[in-house]
Parts: C-alpha cells; structure tokens; sequence
DNA sequence: CTCCAGGTCTGGT
DNA sequence: ACCAGACATGGA
C-alpha cells in the first residue's frame, strides 16, 4: 500500500500549460519535459542575467565556457506565431509543430480569445479549446484541470484508461464514455481523482 | 532492430 | 457514429 501522500494539483499559466499540452501526444513524459526545455532555450525571453544557481535544466542554451547558466521563460503564443514551423519541428516537436504553429496563427488572429477561454464554464472552454488544431478531449481536459483549476474536468489519457479498464471494469467503454464517467462517478473533484488514479498506476508499473 | 510513448486527425465502413 | 492508420522521433 502507498499513501501518494503530497500530490498535488499545480494552477499553473493557462497559455503554458496549453502549450505543454500540445507537446504531450504520444510522448513520454521526459521527452514532453525536453521539449518544453528546448521551447524555452530556444524561443523563450531570458529571465535574468545569470545570477541564478545553476540548479534547474531549463536554460539549455548556455553559453559555452560560461560558469554561471541563463534561464528563459516559455515563449509567448504572440511569440511562437513568429516562429517558423520549421524552427519549431529543431525543438523535438515532430508532426505537434505544425499544431503549435497552427494555434499560434489562431491565437494571434484572435486577441483576447484565449483569456476569454478562461473564465467560461467549463462545457463551453472545454468545447472552445478542442476547436484548436491538435486539441482534442484529453488535452483540453488536461489544459482545464492544471491551467485553469478547473476540477471536474477528467483527463482519459491511457494510464487512466488502463486503470478504468482494470480496475473498474470498464472494458470496451470508449475514450468519450470513461471520461463521462469520470465526471459522473467521482463528480465536482473528478480532477483529483484522476491524478491519483494516474500516480498510483504509474507507481505500480514501475519496476 | 522492433516497439511504444499523458492523442488527434483523417478517411474508410 | 465507430474503427484503423498516419503522424515524427527519441527512449526502452
């Protein structure tokens, strides 16, 4: 038995965590963080004048022959449509370049789309952020529930489809029908619960 | 050298 | 509506 005790639910920025989202599909997780360290390195605004302690890999891009590292924020969305497409498939980003720069040119031709995305109500976000090439059911889940606070929303990636399958018996339930139940059974913190059911599968398969 | 990875899109039944 | 394949590319 484990606790998981200490999981938590970050609120992290809503066009970041879109970004980072983006990345995610058919990824592992260490890549999506390469990736995302390559973004910021490459196409990200330097965060100070490297007076930091070198104790994170985010800015990659140092100087050679440099003793002390310099850290860049995520690019901006107003940034990354600036970037060719090209440029971002150099970052590891593979056929997601093309959905990045998609959502780029979107977001840029749309001013305020975005932030207003953020304050609806979840059905309606949910339904806005899946018009974004690239963005389907999952990642808009997951672009609510970490970008947003939004915890009701139930991601169906496939640890958790595993999980439903496994140990609810919910075999032969489509993608759509697990993350409807995701909601219905575990309701207004259905989000939470998602997490340690993705902790806790992830947990066991380690070894 | 195959297989798979915090999916989505597209074109077939 | 439902079901394969394609999609890029680095780890396992």
């Amino acid at each position: 038995m484990v606790s998981l005790s200490g999981l938590r639910i970050l609120r992290q920025p809503f066009g970041e965590t879109l970004l980072g989202f983006l990345c995610s599909a058919t990824k592992q997780i260490v890549q999506i963080k390469q990736m995302i360290a390559l973004l910021a390195g490459r196409h990200g605004a330097p965060l100070n004048n490297g007076a930091g302690a070198d104790e994170t890999s985010w800015g990659l891009e140092t100087a050679k022959g440099s003793a002390v590292p310099t850290f860049h924020r995520l690019p901006t969305w107003a940034e990354l449509a600036r970037v060719p497409e090209t440029e971002l498939r150099a970052c590891l980003l593979g056929f997601r370049a093309r959905y990045i720069s998609q959502t780029a040119q979107y977001l840029a031709a749309h001013p305020g789309w975005l932030d207003e995305t953020e304050t609806l109500p979840y059905l309606e976000a949910k339904e806005r952020l899946c018009s974004l090439p690239g963005v389907g059911e999952k990642v808009a889940d997951c672009v609510l529930l970490f970008g947003a606070g939004r915890l009701e929303a139930f991601p169906v990636d496939v640890w958790i489809l595993k999980t439903l399958v496994r140990r609810y018996g919910l075999d032969g339930w489509s993608t759509p029908q697990l993350a409807q139940f995701g909601r219905v059974h575990f309701g207004p913190l259905a989000g939470l619960a998602q997490q340690f059911l993705f902790a806790w599968e992830r947990q066991e398969a380690r070894k």
